[in-house]
DNA sequence: CCGTATCCTCTGCGATACTG
DNA sequence: CAGTATCGCAGAGGATACGG
């Protein structure tokens, strides 16, 4: 992930902080609540978990997605969106519902998220 | 750009039609009403022309801009949003206003955009 | 079940120079 | 002023294996 050191406009600091092939997915995935790692890995079609872990700890570091550990065997975490998070959330509908708007024009019948 | 052959969530896909380091910025520049290129040029701090004219190129291949071209001396073109442009533009615009408060919140006060 | 380390490939980005 | 062509590099993305 590459913040820069400067910014001109607060969009772009937003974008960059949410770039990234599996950011958007993920923060989607999560706004219906937490999420274990393993389930997340199941229901993003395509990801490897090292991939995902990448990008989780990225969201942690903007505060975007954090996470609950709960100690014992089998471990166990939560990951899950701040209130940072669900603002950035709201942002994301937005091309959500352009996106399925955009399908549906195409003539694009499939069922999805 | 990479757009994928399939997606499970329209939200990727508008998303990756707008990935790339310069779109979003363009996009916002564009808001305002029809630019030319070296309007662009100058205004986006850092960019140049040939990232310029490409993510501009890529933007039209998915309809979000569009340009008329004027024949004659000095050469003129005028880039603009289209109206898919414009519904994506409203998705950036809960971005900025994100990016601005929580600059503001850091305790920045660079007047931006 | 979670998380880290290595290694490799491919492409996004950018500098630069050139054409109409 | 608008647009194209080359070339190079850093870094994002991914396969795979290992460790707590």
């Amino acid at each position: 992930m590459k913040i820069r050191d400067k910014y001109t406009c607060p969009l772009e600091l937003i974008f960059d902080m949410i770039a990234g092939k599996w950011k958007c997915i993920i923060i989607w995935r999560l706004r219906l609540g937490k999420q274990s790692l393993a389930a997340l890995n199941k229901d993003i079609e395509g990801i490897n978990q090292k991939m995902l872990l990448q990008h989780l700890n990225e969201l942690m570091d903007c505060k975007i997605v954090d996470k609950n550990t709960y100690e014992g065997y089998p471990l166990r975490v939560e990951y899950f969106l701040t209130e940072f998070g669900k603002e950035i959330l709201s942002g994301l509908e937005v091309f959500q519902s352009i996106g399925k708007k955009y399908l549906k024009a195409e003539g694009n019948v499939i069922e999805l998220c």
